[in-house]
DNA sequence: TTTATGGGATGACTCTTATCAGAATAGCAG
DNA sequence: CTGCTATTCTGATAAGAGTCATCCCATAAA
């Protein structure tokens, strides 16, 4: 996984072909903010965007895997989604003053980031990157409201179902099993929306009726098909 | 509130002045957009469109207001969110082929739809248009993800409050009290995410605590603030 | 090897919320 | 006004989830 810092510097040879900029911007654009982005790597657990801090831009993940977190009452956390490479990261703050939600890294991961005045005049002068952005809030926007659904109706067990579908669907881009989740049990339950007690219950149950496995701590996904129809009744998203 | 068909069906002489459409298209556009366009009224409870059904355009209400619901387990209905005049209805759904969630007019709304050819060429030629419309995307998402951490994180009590506050902010545009709730208590209830049982119990208890007033059914915000007080430990959305 | 440490699992208990049943009230037709 | 229906409210009970305490197991340090 060793990467040459002239890849990793500039968007031309950068290998990360589902980034927005290079699908969706002009070549004189992609050159444009490749010289004025700046690319960082963030090592797991190491915080990429603060809650309450300034929005100065974009952040875009070239390499690596991120999670996104809202602080809560009382120290708790919600795990509001799971980014991966491709995805962006501050999205959400655009328009605004202050990052309402976190963001950290949960393997080291090389992310880009540009700023406000650049990324406003990509947007003017590309409307088919401003276009397919405004998709990407789109779909992110069903997955949200889907999850409102998902806390307000389901239970715990269908709660850990869909966290666990959740990460595959993020990370398990060659859909092949068993996948193994690499998420400690508080990042899952603070992603199902429960305490990590009833998870690790659920997780019990799930295993003696051999629809996961665990060794070392590691949660494996056994069988995607019997996950998804304990919660089939409420639809599928993505 | 009469008025001609003339108004209504012209989008140079419609009044609607926080139309996305009137405020961020040339000139040039909206002429086009308003031949092309179809205007309808919808009765209360009425259906504009449905979960399920094909994608076919963007609503933009003219003048009115709407639910926004998403059909889950057991007949359970989640009002995903409200909607007034000035808002768009659909724009979850587009990009996909089918409507993933229902909108029901809440009283009499004058309604406009525009196909989805004409909508995208507007994109392509009016990029502050495209630019505007992923700015409302990304409020609605920090909305959303909000309210995500509210079904996970809050108690009944304070679900109720998220919701009464939620109906003030988007129907008390002059921000006057004592405000009053159109809406049924199997609305609210299905807005806040509980069922009507608690709502009752919960609003008899803020109406003991002067929170609220309700005559012949219709519940009346009295103060704001002390409501506001309530979920104040979550943060303000918006 | 032993011993600490931290994440994870499990049991007992409590509290909250959902469910069920029934009473009260509002709205409406005759 | 009277009766009918739908909605809302209230109480009793049960189910579900959260909390607390403890135990287990893996890893790392001594």
């Amino acid at each position: 996984m060793v990467r040459s810092k002239f890849e990793e510097n500039s968007c031309n040879n950068c290998s990360t072909t589902d980034c927005f900029i290079k699908q969706h911007c002009s070549n004189e654009y992609i050159t444009l903010i490749s010289d004025l982005k700046k690319t960082s790597i963030y090592r797991e657990h190491q915080y990429i965007a603060y809650e309450g801090n300034t929005v100065l831009g974009l952040f875009f993940i070239q390499r690596g895997k991120a999670k996104v977190i809202s602080s809560g009452l009382a120290g708790k956390t919600q795990v509001v989604r799971l980014t991966k490479q491709g995805d962006i990261i501050g999205h959400r703050g655009y328009g605004i003053e202050k990052y309402p939600i976190s963001a950290v890294a949960i393997e080291e991961s090389s992310i880009c980031f540009i700023d406000n005045d650049t990324i406003y005049k990509a947007f003017m002068e590309n409307p088919e990157f401003t276009y397919e952005l405004m998709m990407y809030y789109s779909k992110e926007l069903r997955k949200s409201e889907f999850k409102i659904k998902s806390q307000a109706q389901m239970n715990v067990r269908e709660k850990v179902v869909d966290a666990l579908l959740n990460c595959n669907a993020h990370f398990n881009s060659s859909n092949s099993y068993p996948f193994s989740i690499q998420l400690s049990r508080q990042d899952i339950a603070d992603l199902a929306g429960i305490n990590t007690e009833q998870l690790s219950r659920i997780l019990s149950e799930f295993k003696a009726d051999g629809l996961i496995s665990v060794s070392k701590n590691e949660i494996s996904i056994l069988n995607k098909e019997f996950l998804s129809e304990i919660i089939s009744p409420f639809g599928i998203v993505e």
